[in-house]
DNA sequence: TTCCAAGGGTTAATCGATTAACCAATACGA
DNA sequence: TCGTATTGGTTAATCGATTAACCCTTGGAA
């Protein structure tokens, strides 16, 4: 217990030598090695609980078995921990172990950061921005094997992942659509993120295919706050031909229109259908009535971008691939008929 | 760029040797080295763009520059964020990288997680836990430096760092009794876990000092949601003696007592004051109105446990440390005079 | 009998740094 | 005029694996 074992010990204490123990213990080098040889490696191996040493192998092999993941804001956002956990757990699966780094969205830091994989000799990046992103591959990614996530280039260069924010606008609308709704109204925020832009064509989409003129029944406000989710929803309820439903860009901001109905002496959903997007745990289930959500599928997004890249890994000249990954909705309380 | 250039190139381009090299980049070696000789390869690394492989680094220094993250359950909380955010840029700072993994609270899993980082040569752990607990460090860990992050052992072996939950808990409460309020009543859970069992017990001290009994105050219920905040706010607040403010387990639970007190017709903070602990930031600032809470200071115990960390790095036998890190108050508009 | 192939290993080179041990030349004090 | 530091390097060993290139037996086929 006094020092690690070295695959040295292991092949002495077995009466062979490192290459055998090495490839008993690897099953390589096909037929070479005998099997009562390798039980006998493995024996010693199991006695003298002895672990590779990676780093010495990594070296030799230009292998770390380890993948950067370099974030946009780790912190800051929620969903940060399922699309890190998502990778995480395949990335396990696999053998690897992720390597943060997290960016404040600073361009230079991101360079950094991407040296400072590179010295540890990853075996591959992945890029992950919170809120779908359109970006450029910062150029310091040389040829290093990666993979978007939440995030794609304007020209589909690299492999990416990011929700379908389309697939689930139209979903939570159905939802409201099926119960009879017509009048949906939008409250969303101007911030230019591919979120918003999505999500409002979607909805414009649909309310204009139903014969409604989209503008009428339009809040914007100048971000996705509960406050100003609040303010939009007042300015969109306060009057007489208000929509007899509401689709939020996001929970946050739908916990603002609850509070607007609610002063309104409007009831969920009896007088208003509310739906939503993101169903961020701490909100959609916690308000009352539960809240009607599309969820981003962060977790799956990261177990994607994980299997993507290991197989970048193996055939680094694979086509590029851009997967839209489903936003199921999770549906609650908050809707009903007309 | 064909290849990365390594050290013998960047020795090749300056004439010199690989160990002259060596030393001009790292300022080793004393007075070895001319400084003209040191400004010559220090040209040459920079004009090929030279990065040194730390995978060859480390398997000659035993020093991999990377510290292992542990994480009790990363994703589900939204804490694990700034924990591991604090805990990042203060390795950051310090040239390290932080190796993560994720175990689902499984104690086997535990160990196979130690053993995989150790595999890998980082040179101290993390182990961070969610919610304060009081834990055995597993024998796995061997003597890899570490520190416990959010958690710590019941004999103090090893350093650690936790929220001071019971200065919390004073200010928050000071918050109220310096308005005036007597009748302070507690919503908490019984899951066990360090912070409710603090939190309650100074909570209780609290009270009785003021000459109250506080078992007519305290409401528990089974789990720290908000519906089962509701439920508890309900009992607590339909009777006639009811407090005149309410001290919360957390924000999930102020949440539902925001709601019952509105259902009761009860004016927040006129007559009612709310305060809480967690100050989450999807909920604190949300409520309406804005809800003072004590701060779990998430970031600043992963920071202090990463200087910490490194600190026994370079003293090996120094005495572990156990540091209370200080919540400070959020104050925003949920008290008011009794 | 002679050769070749297959089976089962071993030897030694290698990955890319760091660093202990050594060495040559100059300076300086005695 | 020596002996001894000091300055400014170089050589070669080393970290702990993997793996290409050999090497020795044994069993058959020619």
């Amino acid at each position: 217990m006094t020092k690690q074992p070295r695959l040295a010990d292991v092949a002495r204490a077995a009466g062979v030598s490192t290459a055998t123990a090495s490839m008993a213990l690897n099953d390589t080098g096909g037929t070479r090695i005998g099997s009562q040889t390798r039980d006998r490696v493995r024996a010693a191996a199991a006695e003298l609980g002895y672990r590779p040493n990676t780093v010495a192998r990594g070296l030799r092999t230009r292998r770390t078995q380890m993948i950067g993941f370099i974030g946009d804001d780790v912190a800051t956002t929620p969903f940060a921990g399922q699309m890190i956990r998502g990778a995480h757990d395949a990335a396990r699966e696999a053998g690897f172990l992720l390597l943060m780094v997290d960016t404040s969205g600073d361009h230079d830091e991101t360079g950094e950061a991407i040296a400072a994989l590179q010295e540890r000799q990853i075996d591959g990046i992945l890029l992950a921005t919170m809120y779908h992103q359109v970006i450029e591959v910062p150029k310091a990614i040389g040829s290093t094997p990666h993979v978007l996530l939440d995030a794609r280039t304007a020209d589909g260069s690299s492999s990416a992942v990011v929700p379908d924010e389309r697939g689930g606008t139209l979903s939570v609308l159905s939802e409201l659509t099926g119960a009879g709704h017509v009048r949906i109204g939008h409250v969303t925020t101007r911030e230019d993120v591919q979120a918003r832009a999505i999500r409002l064509e979607t909805w414009r989409e649909r309310v204009t295919a139903s014969g409604i003129d989209p503008d009428e029944l339009l809040v914007e406000v100048d971000h996705a706050t509960t406050p100003l989710g609040y303010e939009g929803a007042k300015r969109l309820l306060d009057r007489d031909d208000r929509p007899t439903a509401i689709f939020c860009f996001n929970d946050r901001m739908a916990m603002g229109v609850y509070r607007a109905a609610a002063e309104l002496g409007l009831a969920i959903p009896a007088d208003l259908s509310v739906v939503s997007y993101d169903d961020q745990d701490l909100i959609a289930p916690a308000l009352s009535p539960g809240l009607t959500s599309a969820a981003l599928p962060h977790y799956a997004m990261g177990q994607w971008a994980v299997k993507e890249l290991l197989r970048r890994l193996d055939e680094p000249d694979a086509e590029p691939v851009q997967h839209h990954m489903p936003c199921p909705v999770s549906r609650r309380s908050s809707v009903a008929p007309r």
